[in-house]
DNA sequence: CTGCATTTTGACCAACTAGTCAAGTTTTTG
DNA sequence: CAAAAACTTGACTAGTTGGTCAAAATGCAG
């Protein structure tokens, strides 16, 4: 990680301005925008700048490489991408604590799809930017959130079913309609914008899920 | 679509020679590693040559443009990935018919992996080189087969459920395994290269799922 | 084995792009 | 309000990359 600006008595404390704040986030912002859509390769300093409304000496000024940008709205992204597994509460209902942890991922989806698209093209290149995260922060949150549901399972509260699995498979869905956006609009037209589409899919995705492993008598 | 060779009288017959046809796997072999692992954008035609073992100039001899090999590409490809769901027989039994159709998925998932990642990046770029095939091909062939699922719902066979939704949910679910396979072993470690990893995947898949849209009583 | 078509390549070019730099402008601060 | 610090930018550079070209090498039909 860069140092963002040389102070004359070399200290870290790192004060931001106010123009610092703004600019960043102006820069974040845009970013965001374009990395989701054009990969990092695909992405050239000139447009994220340009959508900015900044030079492109300046933006450099702001992030020194191409790279911090990036790794910047990644480490942005995670954080908030993971808080709603962490909520889910080992002492709730299970079957209501999924419901709304699957509700809150469908939400998510649909209010910030360029985020999940930065993340499904990192990761479907090969993570080169956050293996060490999800080793070191991803991997032992959804370990401690496996053993809940397994402890579920063992207590006869939900059907016997792999926990792992079962995240992937929350993941996979709710995430499926902002990653392939393009592709569900393909298919399903005019009805992706109407008002009552996210309620219409997390009914589906609930309906097929909760019943997949509501306990079976 | 760009012409391949300009011969001496112009007709159409384009004759393709022994060499043409082992040169011209050698590179689309090349260039779906290459463009699955890279993107369009992150790959260069260099690297295509070194991998397919011949020169740039080469290869530009049978594809003029870096366009064509991908665009070659995704059209093999979407070919092999549709067919599996062409096959569900809307007179065979609506469990078995899907269960079949997961498990057909979740093998090409894992022995093609390449292609699944090939075809996500491009969709989630905003699928500029296919767009048209999916309101062309694709989308006529889902409307089908969710009318044949919209009907096994009406005679009870399987619990109400909006088939676009079921159909998208397969797709992610399926295609999770190739398209997030880093983070799938970044969790999962080991057990992932394990013998028996796809049939556990398959049967946690299946259980969820068709427990999910059996009919209830 | 000869002459034509096909295939192959080294050398090259033009466009693009990440990042630099020095000189200016604006903001903050004592 | 002056000086210092922070900010901004036009002009530039070096490296990369998609694609060209002309000439050489190879394959093949008669």
């Amino acid at each position: 990680m860069a140092r963002a600006t040389k102070k004359k008595t070399s200290e870290a404390p790192e004060k931001t301005t106010r123009i610092q704040e703004i600019n960043r986030r102006l820069i974040l912002d845009a970013a965001l925008d374009v990395f989701s859509t054009y990969g990092f390769r695909g992405t050239t300093i000139d447009q994220i700048a340009d959508k900015a409304g900044m030079s492109k000496p300046n933006l450099l000024y702001y992030f020194p490489r191409k790279q911090n940008i990036y790794v910047t709205l990644l480490e942005e992204t995670l954080e908030e991408w993971l808080a709603p597994l962490a909520e889910i509460d080992p002492e709730g209902d299970p079957i209501e604590q999924l419901r709304k942890y699957i509700t809150v991922k469908i939400r998510m989806s649909e209010s910030h799809p360029e985020a999940s698209r930065l993340f499904a093209n990192e990761v479907l290149h090969g993570a080169p930017a956050i293996s060490e995260f999800l080793s070191k922060h991803l991997k032992p949150l959804v370990d401690d959130k496996a053993a809940v549901i397994r402890r579920w399972v063992g207590e006869g509260k939900l059907a016997p079913v792999d926990p792992y699995h079962l995240i992937f498979m929350i993941w996979a869905t709710t995430q499926h309609y902002a990653d392939f956006d393009v592709q569900v609009r393909a298919i399903m037209g005019n009805q992706v914008g109407r008002p009552g589409f996210r309620e219409q899919t997390a009914q589906a995705v609930l309906s097929i899920i909760l019943n997949g492993i509501r306990p079976r008598l």
